[in-house]
DNA sequence: ATAATACCCAAT
DNA sequence: TTGGGTATTA
């Protein structure tokens, strides 16, 4: 049944598990609101009732979500003046479309999910028996690339805990509330009236005891990234944010080379930033995570010295890891990597992944030859692919693409 | 043009 | 002591 003061939307978990992509460190805003398992329905059976409900604050509104296995529910509220505006069945059919728009917009609803398993499994053996099943409906948002960026620069060195305290305290500090609202719990609780503050504009945190403030919040050195990032974006153009929007119409490398000009932004945050908001799908953000997923299931090559525990990340091994993960998923390389690293983070490894150590992955429609146990020591970080593999399929490097002197 | 280091904070 | 890095300096 559809909750009230909610619209439902078909749309299958396999297609969009809300509780996977909101908290694996796409977005940093959105609140998980624990809902009350509704009577003692809770009767075994399949999971039919929403768990949680999800909100996010945008410009002028706050979007709400909650989802069963069949359906995506969603409402919107506004603040005081835009709900009266709203008496007028007109306003309120356009703004019911505009929230409707942004849904399909953010969650990228065109896009086949299930395909892209497919697809995944059956180029991928690790993907096919340890993913796919368990890790369903993970899939890339799309999402405004002002705030990702910012995100992004407090991400550098940072774990998801503390980023998205930072990303609260960059919304309640720079930017004025937009309304209130009182938790879901259906029996209306006055208890709590959350208050749900906007993304803070590039203006809002350029000004310039922004990064002594964020000092205090507990930025540390990402205070003065943050800062003058929004400083540079507003001197250097009119309409920052439609700037940023902009970069999308641009190929791989001349958007992450207008990104990496950035304060703070070097190549795992420019790819972040490609992947999530510039429709760079293919893109493989490589971090230390990522790298080890790579070293431990796709039979990627160590350090020739190899070194016990700590392999330093060098743009030499950033690109091999790129390149190795896109040979391995295809186009939609940065979208499959959200899926494998969600389900790391979910600890996935403790559920006896078979590991290339002793158990060749075989590729079944592969791109790319078997790599072979790692077995002796080699100079390079790649399981033979002789192949001439010159062209370096786009994505993942950073280096080497263009020399940008920045006069 | 490839390596060390410092940086701010939190978790182990 | 070690990062879900980047910028700076050797």
């Amino acid at each position: 049944m559809v909750p009230k003061g909610f619209t439902a939307l078909p749309l299958p978990i396999a297609q969009l598990s809300l509780a996977a992509v909101l908290k694996c460190g796409q977005s940093f805003r959105w609140v998980a609101y624990p809902l009350v398992a509704s009577e003692e329905i809770k009767a075994e059976q399949p999971t039919e009732a929403p768990t949680h409900e999800y909100r996010f604050a945008l410009k002028d509104r706050v979007i709400c979500l909650r989802q069963d296995s069949n359906s995506l529910f969603y409402r919107a509220v506004f603040p005081k003046d835009v709900a009266d505006a709203c008496k007028d069945p007109k306003v309120a059919k356009k703004k019911e479309e505009e929230t409707l728009d942004w849904l399909n917009d953010y969650f990228q609803l065109d896009v086949d999910l299930i395909s892209l398993y497919t697809e995944w499994a059956e180029r991928d053996v690790v993907f096919r028996e340890n993913v796919k099943d368990r890790f369903a409906g993970i899939r890339m948002l799309r999402q405004d690339p002002w705030e990702n960026v910012i995100s992004f620069i407090c991400s550098s060195n940072n774990h998801i805990g503390r980023i998205t305290k930072m990303v609260q305290s960059l919304c309640t500090s720079f930017s004025p509330p937009i309304c209130t609202e009182p938790s879901p719990e259906d029996g209306e609780d006055p208890s709590s009236p959350q208050v749900y503050h906007a993304f803070p504009s590039p203006k809002q945190l350029a000004a310039d005891d922004v990064a002594s403030k964020l000092r205090e919040l507990g930025f540390g050195y990402r205070a003065e990234y943050v800062q003058r990032t929004a400083e540079m974006l507003c001197e250097e153009h009119e309409d920052p944010q439609a700037y940023l929007l902009g970069l999308r119409k641009l190929s791989t490398e001349d958007a992450r080379a207008e990104l990496l000009k950035l304060c703070g932004v070097g190549p795992k945050v420019a790819d972040c930033v490609l992947l999530m908001s510039m429709d760079k799908k293919m893109v493989v953000p490589v971090d230390t995570h990522v790298h080890q997923i790579a070293l431990k299931y796709y039979g990627l090559r160590g350090t020739p010295s190899g070194k016990g525990g700590k392999v330093p990340m060098t743009p030499k091994i950033y690109e091999a890891v790129g390149s190795k993960l896109v040979e391995t998923w295809g186009d939609y390389a940065g979208w499959a990597h959200s899926v494998l690293f969600t389900a790391d983070l979910r600890s996935f490894a403790s559920y006896g992944l078979p590991t290339p150590t002793g158990t060749p992955v075989k590729q079944s429609l592969p791109p790319t030859p078997v790599p072979p146990t790692p077995s002796e020591s080699d100079s390079d970080y790649f399981g033979t692919s002789p192949t001439k593999k010159r062209k370096t399929r786009a994505s993942g490097s950073p280096s080497k693409l263009k020399r940008v002197k920045t006069e």
